[in-house]
DNA sequence: AAACTGTTGTTTAGTTACTAAACAACAGGA
DNA sequence: TCCTGTTGTTTAGTAACTAAACAACAGTTT
């Protein structure tokens, strides 16, 4: 056995990351950078949020989160508010920034609507087994996490 | 069904790309980034190199190829010859690139070894299943390469 | 022979996307 | 009043590129 499935899976990664690092405008006048347009996702998915949050979530430095933050306020994406929290200032899109949400996601749409599909069509002891599959690979990468 | 499959995927995809990024010294006394030890690794499957087919390979402008491989010749970790072909110059491991690639073999062994007991124990259907839709995701994710 | 062409690899300037560290601004305690 | 803990921001530095200009050479054309 020659590992098809470790090839096809590591040929999908490269494909998945070339795709994911080139900018696009996402239905708006300006061009949004790959890390401009994770942010605006997180926000949309998850409504208003906070610097902090954000870096939790996207696993980036408050640092870097705000540099992100202070382009996509220039160009008109997001607004900040005041936080109920101490110190806390909510980011939240504004109608531009849904347009690029909204925009985002009817690009990744077919692949959902086709993964969908494919779901349907599994029955439930192969979908268990691959289910397996994709835990084991998840614990094998979480044990290569932690080394240092 | 809320595309269990799909969110399973993308964070496989995170958590690898999130662990391919870090620094490491793959058994040498230097700090090998990731675009450098891409590089050795392509050169430890395939042999000597020129800088023409390094970029070709890993999708890499030349001159990007030329900036890391200045770096590695710095640390000594490949050499250069003359090639046979027209101005070309072969890029190939010394000893210490060597070490790198086997110490980076080894950091993914146990991952490759899982695999196969995976691959091993699953029937023929099921394998073929799995291959259909790793191919569909594929073909999903080419279409949305070429798109602009 | 001289000029053009095509290939190779290199260098430079510029960019994105970070991190680490210092900083600022505020509230609640000791 | 000072200390602490939280928030977000700014700065300097870095990796990993790209695009474009460049150089160096051989083969072909004029």
């Amino acid at each position: 056995m020659d590992n098809q499935l470790l090839q096809m899976g590591l040929k999908l990664i490269n494909r998945y990351n070339s795709i994911e690092k080139k900018a696009r405008y996402y239905g708006t006048d300006v061009m949004l950078y790959p890390s401009e347009i994770h942010i605006i996702e997180a926000i949309g998915i998850s409504g208003k949020m906070t610097t902090t949050k954000l870096s939790d979530l996207l696993g980036i430095t408050k640092g870097g989160i705000s540099q992100t933050c202070t382009k996509l306020l220039k160009k008109g994406l997001i607004c900040k508010t005041d936080g109920e929290g101490l110190n806390e200032i909510y980011i939240s899109l504004t109608d531009k920034g849904k347009t690029a949400y909204y925009g985002h996601q009817r690009l990744h749409e077919p692949m959902i609507k086709k993964m969908n599909e494919l779901s349907d069509n599994i029955d439930e002891t192969t979908m268990n087994i691959i289910k397996t599959i994709l835990m084991t690979i998840n614990d094998e990468l979480s044990r290569l996490e932690v080394e240092e």
